[in-house]
DNA sequence: TTTTATTGATTGAACGTTCAATAAAAGAAT
DNA sequence: ATTCTTTTATTGAACGTTCAATCAATAAAA
């Protein structure tokens, strides 16, 4: 049934599929062949569109990732001359969204980090949005607070917004999306309580 | 140069071996040859010893959760009649002592914490963890705050931990035990004034 | 007829497990 | 003490399985 312009469709197909084949059976049994046939496709088709198994991997931590971004981009859209609390909040909920916080994209995102402490390419990723979370929060923080306390708040949000939703990702019930934002939100209040000068 | 007695510490040895492997390329490379060759001893050794590799692999999570567990235990001893934020200190810096919270243990601790989500086994072994941490903190928070708040002092500051730990195995450098300390006894501190009817 | 898309059998490498062989140590007998 | 026997510990080659990657064959679309 071949027909032009096959490759983007077959590529997000792929990449669903991937994270289908980790919720179902972990990365470590994700095979070419059990991906493909989430997808309908044969085996042969991965190494065609990306180049091996591999690509396909990193294609598709970099969805998620790009995902992640997206969603946190969209809730601060518009929030420009608004305080650092409603900044900060975006993030916090953009994070608690993660496209599909349930399901097969929290346990994919959890295996890849995981494979990232060995695999230098998804490491590499993992970094940058590590980062970009991390220098978000500092830059909001700051304009309440002096640096060093701006950098503390926002290591212990960012290990909060992590630790939250890695034991989401591990319950057997899956994340509790709502009292984890209000567990991130009562502390993001506590760390701006402390410098409570100019609130917005 | 068989000698009566080596079980112990041949798997002593393995357990050992499995975790430097685990640290050198990760649980998906770390084969019952490169693990054998760490201990210096041959593969076939540990089909006799555990059963096969899941028996050692199961073995070594054990392990980590028993040191953990000593670490806490240790560190409570003869707080009996103290008040309920020594005890949570000590939870704290349990936790963050992990018996050697640098080098292979973390990351073969965090490898395992990925796999436990398709392995039952491991995923018993680790909600026996979890819960413990969690009743623990609930129970001390109980002693100055109604149960709901409680609970949810306690998941929060569980979370904290688990996300500065996590963040500590990913980052090159390792765990700031220090600063990931300070962090969580600082947020300890806020979640207990708020409810600073009697302090101890 | 040429191009694009896809298949699936095949290949070669890597893995965990098994087991007959081996050898040191311990115990028994001279 | 020395030799023989049994027990305990260990090896490493062989086996069967599984996987990712390859590529010649195929077929729809242009």
């Amino acid at each position: 049934m071949p027909k032009v312009g096959m490759e983007p469709i077959r590529r997000q197909q792929l990449i669903a599929a991937t994270m289908a084949a980790i919720d179902e059976v972990g990365l470590a049994d994700a095979t070419v062949m059990r991906i493909a046939r989430h997808a309908g496709v044969s085996a042969g088709i991965i190494s065609h569109y990306f180049g091996g198994k591999d690509g396909l991997l990193e294609a598709t931590m970099r969805q998620i990732l790009t995902d992640l971004g997206d969603a946190v981009a969209a809730r601060r859209r518009g929030l420009a001359n608004h305080g650092p609390r409603a900044h900060l909040q975006a993030i916090i909920e953009g994070n608690f969204d993660r496209s599909q916080v349930t399901g097969p994209v929290a346990k994919t995102w959890l295996a890849f980090w995981a494979s990232s402490m060995h695999k230098p390419e998804l490491a590499r990723l993992q970094q940058v949005n590590d980062r970009r979370l991390y220098s978000n929060l500092c830059a909001q923080f700051r304009r309440v607070m002096p640096q060093q306390d701006a950098r503390y708040a926002a290591r212990t949000l960012a290990a909060l917004i992590d630790g939250l939703w890695l034991r989401g990702a591990l319950t057997p019930e899956g994340l509790d999306a709502e009292s984890a934002r209000r567990a991130a939100l009562a502390t993001l209040d506590q760390l701006l309580s402390t410098h409570s000068t100019s609130a917005a």
